[in-house]
DNA sequence: AACTAAAACTGAAAATTTTTCCTTTATGAC
DNA sequence: GTCATAAAGGAAAAATTTTCAGTTTTAGTT
């Protein structure tokens, strides 16, 4: 699909804040609540809109605690590979695992509680996974930007 | 705050889906709709929930191409770090910046269209702000898991 | 320039949801 | 048992979303 400049600045507009009323979009953008209404579908059922999330401060749900594993597989074994993606992704203190280019095969997310909690993830439950050759992890100290708005 | 279970289903719901309305939540958690639009409003006032949004699906908008940036700075001046992370956070590109622990200072994820604009960001953009020391760049291949729901 | 079809827009009405208000229930302290 | 507090439920009110019918705009064709 094709998006005009209306488009953009609605895309903008909920990826900063999905709560606003139609009538509220309507003022930013100069639009009847419908023809508001009319585009938000349009970007929905064009798969533009993936879904709407709640996001949760993990400072107050106790999960502090943020580090990027480095993984690289033992071998580059196709039932490896989608072994290794599979469970990984089963895993709910990975929040991100990107397949990427470099010195190693994945880059991971992982978001607990604590060090301890971190050093119990690392060893009951990533490295129990199969056929992972080598980590290496870099722990978060501060959170300088963290947005899922992509710039349009 | 203090979670009970069902605060933590709510929370678990709301990350996966917050376009949902209190009467579904109030089925999914044999609460009655007034119960559920307390515990919300109380998650939020509370801080737990900070944002609702629209996730948007980057290959719709053209911004297929996604790279993780380690940065060290020249110097590690106060001065120095402030203007970086305030600049770094300026460039819509960055959706992330952390600071880490190991061989580097900062990791970036950076979203654009393609090799050419991440070439461009780079020249003309990250490596403009003052007191970069070095940068190191890894690009993704294949988005393996990617969500924003934090576990609890 | 006039015509047509498609797309986008508008305002009003209908449907649904959110929000408020008041009553009831459960829990723990005295 | 009574009181105080927190959480829950139901019903009504307020607000929002969604539908609908009709109009305007746009782009392409003749």
């Amino acid at each position: 699909m094709t998006f005009d400049a209306i488009d953009q600045k609605l895309l903008q507009l909920l990826q900063n804040d999905s709560k606003q009323t139609n009538k509220e979009l309507s003022n930013a953008l100069n639009l009847s609540v419908t023809a508001v209404f009319e585009r938000i579908k349009k970007l929905e059922n064009n798969g533009v809109i993936n879904k709407y999330v709640a996001l949760v401060k993990k400072e107050k749900v106790d999960k502090s605690f943020v580090a990027f594993c480095h993984i690289k597989l033992s071998q580059h074994i196709q039932e490896y590979v989608v072994q290794f993606e599979k469970e990984v992704t089963n895993l709910t203190e990975v929040l991100e695992c990107h397949h990427i280019s470099g010195d190693y095969d994945y880059i991971l997310k992982v978001v607990v509680k604590d060090m301890e909690a971190f050093r119990e993830f690392m060893v009951e439950k990533l490295t129990n996974i199969n056929h992972i050759g080598s980590t290496h992890s870099m722990f978060v100290i501060s959170e300088v930007k963290s947005t899922t708005a992509i710039p349009i």
